[in-house]
DNA sequence: TCTGGGGTCCTAGGACCC
DNA sequence: TCTGGGGTCCTAGGACCC
């Protein structure tokens, strides 16, 4: 065996995010079932974002109807959400992943969302790296952590799953089959329900199953970048490369469920231009022009469409994005009540027009 | 149980053009 | 006669993730 460091992915996702910077804040929290969803009320329309540990033993679950969670955890703490703190918290926790760096070992950091990032590193002992990664976030923030390992960055998001809480996984090619073989293919990154149970109609229950596949099948019934995606996805297969560039948003969007249905076209209108000048408030704060504008309803009780237009040309004008949302709206249907809308903003990409220049759209890892 | 908000990327199908 | 094939653009919808 060399002695030489060897190139690493590791995966960093803070345990209970939001609850637990619910409960630094307010220690007396601590031990205590804690929700955080909405704007608290559970007797509103909102969903759990984050249930602690002590919540979770009850039955809570993120993306559970609040309503729900309160019942099942009678004693629990509702909480709202506070997105700023959790960026505040978010930002804090990334700086100290950047600025670690021991002898010998230099990482990259790869932000993913508010609580996690892939780090790409070098060492010789990724365990004894990874502890002291969670060490240096503890010191740094008082939150605890888990940390995948891998040789792929789909073996490293995995793995961190069953390092979880607190803990350190190393999932590489030598353990994929023997750990991930028998589990249904929904425990992979990127399979969700209705791709697993379309797996299951060819047959592929098992990530082993999926493995074997014949890569031909899943390009006929999924189409050829998923269907060739899939077929990697059963080994464990995808990049190593962890990249730190800046990402850029493709748009921004705003959207509301509202407490009761929207039920007359003023009320709608004005709902309409709200979203619309928020989206245009933070394209501005991109310093980049809308080329497209999409308007997004849900009518009571859950059926969803969008409609969407494409610009004449890209625009700086609020007064223009507005106008596209007001214009969309109008092919709403007026008999329905509506529970919520959203707007969309796409952005113009900084190079484009200068095809010799257009970076690579961010690969599927 | 009655289902948030903010994102990303892929696919299908129609329109249009050569 | 009534029929091609391919390419691009656009919209709608689907699926997934945190």
């Amino acid at each position: 065996m060399s002695d030489a460091p060897t190139s690493w992915v590791l995966h960093v996702d803070l345990d209970e995010f939001i609850a637990a910077v619910e409960v630094l804040r307010r220690p007396e929290l601590r031990g205590r079932p804690v929700i955080v969803g909405g704007r608290g009320d559970p007797a509103e329309r909102a969903v759990v974002a984050t249930a602690s540990y002590e919540a979770r033993e009850f039955g809570a679950a993120s993306g559970m109807p609040l309503r729900i969670a309160a019942r099942r955890v009678p004693d629990a703490v509702i909480l709202p959400v506070d997105a700023p703190a959790y960026t505040e918290a978010s930002e804090y926790v990334m700086q100290a992943l950047r600025g670690l760096s021991r002898e010998g070992e230099r990482g990259i950091v790869e932000v993913l969302g508010w609580d996690e990032a892939f780090l790409g590193v070098q060492t010789k002992d990724p365990e004894a790296l990874a502890r002291h990664v969670q060490a240096v976030i503890l010191s740094a923030t008082a939150l605890h952590s888990s940390v995948g390992i891998g040789d792929t960055k789909v073996r490293a998001k995995i793995a961190t799953g069953f390092g979880k809480p607190g803990g350190i996984f190393r999932l590489t090619r030598d353990n994929w089959i023997e750990v991930m073989g028998e589990r249904p293919t929904v425990a992979l990154w990127g399979v969700g329900s209705k791709i697993s149970r379309r797996l299951a109609g060819l047959g592929i229950e098992t990530v082993s199953q999926l493995a074997a596949a014949d890569r031909d099948v899943l390009v006929a019934e999924f189409g050829p970048r998923m269907g060739r995606w899939y077929a990697e996805l059963g080994r464990g297969h995808s990049s190593a490369i962890v990249d730190d560039t800046p990402w850029i948003p493709r748009g921004h969007s705003r959207e509301t469920t509202y407490q009761s249905n929207l039920t007359t076209p003023a009320e709608v209108e004005a709902a309409v231009r709200e979203l619309a000048g928020q989206v245009f408030e933070d394209t501005v704060a991109e310093g980049r022009p809308v080329f497209r504008v999409t308007l997004k309803v849900r009518y009571a009780p859950f059926f969803t469409q969008t409609k969407a237009r494409k610009l004449p040309a890209p625009t700086r004008e609020r007064a223009e994005v507005v106008a596209a949302a007001i214009a969309l709206s109008d092919r709403l249907d007026p008999g329905r009540e509506i529970r919520l809308l959203g707007v969309r903003a796409e952005m113009v990409m900084p190079e484009e027009g200068d095809p010799a220049e257009r970076t690579p759209i961010r690969g599927r890892l």
